[in-house]
RNA sequence: CGCGGGGUAGAGCAGUUUGGUAGCUCGUCGGGCUCAUAACCCGGAGGUCGUAGGUUCAAAUCCUGCCCCCGCAA
């Protein structure tokens, strides 16, 4: 089939090549303009733009899609179908209505639940015990299209955001080929999303990191692993700003106030936290310098056992 | 030229301001104690101080170039 693809990162990849291997004729990508990121705000490429130029599939970046000439470019593209993952704009009406075979989305989430931009992220900060992928039709509003097929995977307790990403970009991948034959075939069955069950994921932003020992051990866990690898969650250790990499949930409780120091030697680091939980920094990053195991840490910086860290 | 932190033993850090024999904790190796131990005691090994040059009687430390790592910002 001919298909225009249109998607931005990481997450976006998988379900690129799956078309490809399939057969399909991407006759073109769309991706997001490249943008000055990292140090030296080098302009780097996204990367579905660098695996479709290795394929030699033509790319565009347009900076909007309202002012018509993207428009243009896909009525000569032609495509029959746009799949798009995580592109990372909003497709207006024109272009929605333009392929014969609609536009569909591969979603990081089981809609309705965890609608918007950061699903897999809210997922785990929230506490889920699973979570899937939907392939649904485009419609206006915000991932509210009839759903076309979906998957769901349990999430594992130390899970980090990062992991399951990785996993739900292949799922979500592996149910695309089927999507399309069935829109091909005519078969396909539209199942209308309840909205009364719906919830929304809006974006990560760094004011998420902080960490606030009063929260209970899961939540913080929760906290440290749903915002992997973006923001992450931060705490200052012996007045140090670090990011938390991994922590465990502990089996203890205790009865010192939230945030002081329970244990910390060359056999863990051990925070008390709300409802007398107990939390173990498992791996962190000090500010400046890579990450390292909690007790790496503590040889330069002595932490004692029930101060507060 | 976006802003900033850093590269010292296998690991994490101190020492650099005020140049003068390389230090701490952990690990490691050997020995001891112990029913036993991830605990404790004794002893040892291990570092061209990122790299190239400069200043100096003398450089981890001061000066210059380069390489690499990381955080912020986007």
């Amino acid at each position: 089939m001919r298909i225009v693809f249109m998607g931005t990162p990481d997450f976006a990849v998988p379900s690129l090549r799956k078309l490809v291997e399939c057969g399909h004729e991407v006759c073109g990508v769309f991706t997001q303009p490249d943008k000055p990121k990292n140090r030296g705000m080098k302009l780097l490429p996204p990367p579905v733009k660098e695996y479709a130029l290795s394929l030699g599939i033509p790319v565009f970046q347009p900076a909007t899609l309202r002012d018509g000439s993207a428009l243009e470019q896909l009525r000569e593209l032609a495509p029959e179908l746009i799949v798009v993952a995580a592109y990372g704009k909003i497709l207006p009406v024109d272009i929605l209505q333009l392929p014969p075979l609609g536009c569909i989305n591969v979603h990081s989430s089981l809609l309705p639940k965890y609608r918007g931009a950061a699903p897999i992220n809210w997922a785990i900060l929230n506490g889920e015990k699973e979570t899937g992928v939907t392939i649904m039709y485009m419609a206006e509003g915000l991932d509210t299209g009839d759903m076309l097929a979906s998957c769901a995977t349990p999430i594992d307790l130390n899970e980090s955001a990062q992991q399951l990403h990785d996993r739900l970009a292949q799922m979500g991948a592996d149910l695309l080929p089927q999507v399309v034959e069935q829109l091909q075939n005519g078969t396909a069955v539209p199942v209308p999303q309840d909205d009364s069950l719906s919830c929304y994921a809006p974006m990560l932003s760094r004011e998420l990191s902080a960490m606030d020992w009063s929260h209970t051990a899961l939540e913080l866990h929760n906290q440290v692993r749903g915002l992997r690898p973006w923001p992450s969650a931060t705490a200052v250790v012996d007045g140090v700003r670090c990011k938390i990499i991994r922590t465990a949930v502990l089996d203890q409780t205790t009865q010192k106030d939230p945030g002081t120091c329970l244990k910390a030697d060359k056999h863990g680091l051990w925070v008390a936290c709300g409802q007398g939980t107990v939390l173990e920094i498992v791996e962190l990053q000090p500010d400046g310098k890579k990450a390292m195991a909690a007790h790496a840490f503590l040889l330069g910086h002595p932490l004692k056992e029930n101060e507060n860290i």
